[in-house]
RNA sequence: UCCUCCUUAGCUCAGUUGGUUAGAGCACAUGACUGUUAAUCAUGGGGUCCAAGGUUCAAGUCCUUGAGGAGGAGCCA
């Protein structure tokens, strides 16, 4: 849109006024305003276009032609400004504009405008999705997340991978990742019924019950197993009725997969991963994450001494990118939460007993917030409490398993070496009822030129919250589809 | 889905053992003042106390049900 065709004006993003303006020269640009402060002889604006999080200051002379515009800027209203790039006088800020010409674009009445020039809290935001670009926070996790976005395709580029688009609607109901969309085009007051009065899906659009993904990871094998290196990054579906901070119905999963590569390569890649694009964020968005690390500190203000994190944001995201991961095995991990004094006091909700048990909530944290103080890797766990295509020990109890746990978050991947022999896939398949007739096609990649493979699932907004230091995972994604929750 | 807590002005919240006309800060409007930084000062307007039902002479306050929201748990990424 050009908005100053009859003046030749092109329009400078505020980030390259702030970042490479030339003082003294005679610039447009535009935005939306966030506070306006006017007084006898001058008034100051303050301008985002939401291309970096901090604000040009338009001032405006009083006694000047344009004066008469400042009755319709208030917080939230749209304006171009056309005015000289000097030096500033304020001490906020290096450089300003002083505005010679001022285009009010859209007004936002003040009395409506729910953005103030204060502090909202989260939750008010959320009910506001459609307004809450606007503000410091969002628009700051807005472009950490494009960063991220790019540093992932980025990485996984220059390792040599190739991006696979997965289905996003898909008729597999084994994947065994939890409750399922059901995609279906039937009348669903009225639909077709099969003799003995069950839905007749053969009439539904693909001829079968269709549902929204929950993982691409089985297709990314079968691409693995021809380009050897492969990821997908799209989003998935989980109809499970979580209400937490951490679940989405909705969200965005990042799942490389490796041909001729084992467990150990598979924690080396996502260790690897997951520190190359911590390091990108803190090299990148300094900015963002300089705001973000502040608004956690306020946060955290309001918390009692003994729930604060020891660490600042920035702090956090060094530590990850300058140390590695702990690996360990579940029999160890139930070894070191056994003998913990947390669980000879009794601490735990729920006692470290036999091994098999699947870890609680609270067990991941104490090894990740309390023993080891880092992210850690944990492998082998129990068969019994992992997917069916998870490469069996020779133990004949553990598979190659391997979760990554971060302070904070709980699990942020889940990945394994895949089983590649037909036989063992076969016999675990019908151990667990597995429909092996649908799968025929999974199946077969392990009859013809079957190589050991790996390959892992990293939940993007995990990643983001992480990142941001913001603690609930509705606030890193633009339109958040929970339980109860698809406004927008 | 389970447990706990919350819902009062545009926003964030206070509101005593149930008792007369429901308050504060911020925001907004008006004025003053000032190269200001979420400016400051003064004045003013602004309320279906989440909804429905109940107890009571009397309910923002107590009880029941429902709807939202938050934290934790489970499921998981």
């Amino acid at each position: 849109m050009k908005l100053f065709t009859n003046k030749k004006m092109k329009r400078i993003p505020v980030i390259d006024l702030l970042k490479a303006g030339e003082v003294g020269a005679t610039v447009t640009t535009s935005g939306w305003v966030r506070t306006k402060r006017e007084s006898k002889n001058v008034a100051f604006i303050a301008l985002n276009d939401g291309s970096i999080i901090h604000n040009i200051q338009v001032v405006v002379d009083m006694e000047s032609a344009i004066a008469g515009v400042l009755g319709r800027i208030s917080t939230g209203a749209a304006i171009a400004v056309t005015g000289k790039l000097t030096e500033s006088g304020g001490s906020g800020q290096k450089v300003e504009l002083a505005a010679e010409h001022i285009v009010v674009l859209g007004e936002a009445d003040p009395e409506k405008y729910p953005l103030q020039p204060k502090k909202h809290s989260l939750e008010f935001l959320r009910e506001i999705a459609h307004l809450r670009f606007r503000t410091n926070t969002f628009s700051a996790v807005t472009r950490v997340r494009h960063a991220m976005i790019f540093a992932i395709h980025k990485y996984f580029t220059e390792k040599g991978f190739f991006n696979i688009h997965t289905p996003i609607i898909t008729a597999s109901d084994c994947e065994g990742a939890g409750e399922m969309f059901r995609v279906s085009t039937l009348d669903p007051i009225n639909p077709p019924r099969t003799e003995d009065g069950a839905v007749d899906y053969s009439k539904d659009f693909f001829g079968k019950q269709t549902n929204l993904t929950v993982s691409g990871q089985l297709e990314a094998e079968l691409a693995a197993l021809a380009m050897t290196k492969v990821y997908t990054f799209g989003p998935t579906f989980r109809a499970e009725n979580s209400n937490t901070s951490r679940h989405l119905a909705e969200f965005w999963m990042i799942e490389p997969e490796i041909a001729f590569a084992d467990i150990t390569d598979d924690m080396d890649l996502a260790e690897d991963f997951l520190r190359y694009l911590v390091a990108y964020a803190l090299e990148h968005c300094p900015d963002d994450l300089e705001f973000l690390a502040k608004r956690l500190e306020d946060e955290e203000k309001n918390k009692k001494v003994e729930e604060r994190s020891p660490m600042g944001l920035i702090d956090k995201l060094r530590f990850v990118v300058d140390n590695e991961f702990v690996r360990l095995t579940y029999t160890e991990a139930i070894d070191i939460l056994r003998n913990s004094n947390y669980n000879k006091k009794k601490k735990f909700q729920y006692p470290i007993e036999a091994w098999g048990a699947d870890l609680q909530s609270e067990h991941e944290r104490y090894l990740v917030e309390k023993h080891f103080e880092k992210p850690v890797i944990l492998t082998d766990y129990p068969k019994e409490i992992k997917a069916f295509y998870m490469y069996q020990n020779d133990d004949g109890k553990t598979v190659r398993a391997m979760d990554i746990l971060f302070p904070g978050i709980g699990e942020i991947v889940g990945g394994s070496q895949r089983e590649d022999r037909h036989n063992h896939l076969l016999t675990r398949m019908r151990e667990m009822g597995l429909p092996e007739k649908e799968m025929w096609w999974y199946l077969e990649t392990r009859v013809y030129g079957s190589v050991p493979h790996a390959g892992f699932g990293l939940g993007f907004e995990r990643l983001m919250l992480f990142v941001t230091g913001m603690g609930n995972i509705r606030d890193v994604i633009a339109f958040p589809r929970a339980p109860k929750s698809a406004e927008f």
